[in-house]
DNA sequence: CCCTCTGATGTAAACGGTTACATTTTGCGC
DNA sequence: GCGCAAAATGTAACCGTTTACATCAGAGGG
């Protein structure tokens, strides 16, 4: 078997040009799709090419056309569904434009944001940044002058910078409204963690629900939870412990929480749906599975980083594509968690 | 607010070292860590540096250096739960030894490999290879000489080639050998897609389980499943209708077939675990909030990235680390879709 | 004072490609 | 065969860094 003379050194366009006995320029030219080659010329060099395992430097490439053909993803964590599904779109939307992915996670400040930045400088065309929390500004505002990128269900909107985002308000006050149909008054909520901006978003869906219907907003059935299901678990057994107030449904910011919720009724004996109700948000592919099956605020989210990608690869391919800002709707999914099918 | 000259022309070292009045290569040798600069000039340059948005261009530097401090992933996919897992745990190995994910999905073929292969070429250091198809050969061959590869999953296993793998069958077998202690003799499988490696070696230590307990393996209780839930509610489906052969367990090469059998005895009203045992393989997060709880094989997937991370960085590092095989162990969890707690 | 040595800095050649421009071939009409 | 435009190829500068080597200034010894 024949080893390259030493592991890690390379065959270069150089080597290719020796052997065929032309000029790297010819060479580059073949292999960067240059028309001007002669055919005979051409098959030759993809031989001697092929002969050598030759394969160009992509790294070097994108130093003089300044193009890498790579989309740079900062995520704050990688953990869960959520996130899996995310870069899943994100794969999808790039691939389809023969784009790469840098993936970076666990960016909880401004800080850690800016290092993941820079360290990209040079490696990516365009950067994807999710930013959930609501002091994000500093983290947009650390972004080099002409970076483009797109914000991923980010608290800000500034008008130069793209953006997608899940429509929470909307999508908490249609579950709200539906329990309410039931003829729930009493609806308690499990909040997301605090400084998020999509729990933030799904609080105030909630809220507007309420009012909307005359309800007044009792602060005893607002619960803070953190998106885990162990705090969904606590905030379940909180709700129980207070007799005067107990409520009938339980609407939780996301379906960790009510999954943890309902383990926490199931352990007390309480009825779900007969006498507490309840519905989450996100619509994981766990949720249906749970018994009762879990009534859930569908996100699209894997298109939430599909979109992002598109604007971002739009964006690049042609200067002055107009920022856009998106919103991607949610659907209520009704299972047996919050009811009866076909009683509202 | 300054805009930088034109979007895309950004400032490099010769801005700063022009602009801070030093050679290039001072500035080179402050920001890449070097020694010899006197702590004056250096903090003159720093600060240039800031004030005008400097970041080195990791692109250029890795050009010279031949070092990208970025490990390549190449998936067959980047669906479900499993794959975001594996990432995850990549990505937890990789930050902290400071390399960064360069990932590449939807490779099924050792032509679709090839090409991400090459496409990766001067972009990472190394690369990590999932090709669970038993015919991974052609795609490991493919690669260059030199390149600095862990296999993931993998169905072969070459001296040269570092590789992580899952104990399947041994975990399989031991599942098996559970059922076979609840006293069940007529224990079916619904077998993975064919073609690949895990599904085969879980077939395996089911037949090698039934074999040791002195039950014939029946070839009609060997349903062929593709991993999907769909293909695991069909293939319940099957087994439910064959009235004669009709099995007292059933044992699905992975959960999400699991899942899809359950939907099909729940349909046809067969009590689990009473009138037939059922369990999986992976253990994803779905699986103990079924009802009954799905009993499982559970699956370090995480640390399967892990190792497959450190086995990498380790021979990136040290030269001469030799090419490791490792093997992951599985646990069984024993939930209540299997028989009554404590029964075995 | 001069010499040598050391530490700080500059010079220029890589790294592996691309590409504007120059130069050579080729094909074609006459 | 000649002239000329078009096609094919070569030359060399450049992309943004790093780094071996050269240079230079100052310190210390004699």
């Amino acid at each position: 078997m024949v080893t390259a003379s030493r592991t890690g050194s390379m065959v270069t366009i150089k080597d290719v040009a020796r052997k065929a006995e032309v000029s790297v320029a010819t060479v580059s030219r073949v292999f960067s799709g240059a028309n001007a080659v002669r055919e005979e010329t051409s098959q030759r060099i993809r031989d001697v090419a092929a002969q050598l395992h030759y394969t160009p430097h992509v790294g070097a490439r994108s130093l003089t056309t300044s193009k890498t053909h790579t989309l740079g993803v900062l995520l704050p964590d990688l953990y869960g569904e959520f996130f899996s599904e995310i870069i899943r779109g994100i794969d999808v939307a790039a691939r389809r434009s023969g784009y790469h992915l840098l993936v970076s996670s666990s960016h909880s400040d401004a800080r850690e944001v800016d290092d993941a930045v820079r360290s990209m400088r040079g490696r990516v065309d365009g950067l994807m940044l999710m930013s959930p929390d609501l002091d994000a500004k500093p983290m947009v505002d650390a972004l080099p002058e002409g970076q483009p990128v797109v914000l991923l269900n980010s608290a800000i909107r500034q008008p130069g910078v793209a953006s997608v985002r899940i429509a929470n308000k909307r999508g908490a006050k249609e579950m709200v409204r539906h329990l309410i149909a039931h003829g729930h008054k009493r609806i308690a909520i499990i909040t997301g963690a605090k400084q998020n901006i999509d729990g933030e978003q799904r609080r105030s869906g909630y809220r507007a629900a309420l009012t909307e219907a005359g309800i007044a907003p009792d602060p005893r059935l607002e619960i803070q939870g953190d998106f885990t299901e162990d705090s969904g678990y606590d905030a379940g057994r909180t709700l129980l412990a207070s007799k005067a107030s107990r409520p009938r449904a339980i609407f939780a910011a996301n379906d960790a929480m009510a999954i943890g919720a309902l383990s926490a009724l199931r352990e007390a004996g309480v009825g779900v749906p007969e006498e507490i109700a309840v519905a989450g948000f996100d619509d994981i592919p766990t949720a249906r599975h749970l018994s009762p099956p879990l009534s859930s605020v569908h996100v699209p989210i894997a298109e939430l980083g599909e979109r992002a990608a598109e604007i971002l690869i739009a964006g690049l391919t042609n200067r002055r594509y107009p920022a856009r800002h998106e919103t991607l709707r949610t659907t209520l999914v009704i299972r047996g968690s919050c009811g009866p099918p076909g009683h509202a």
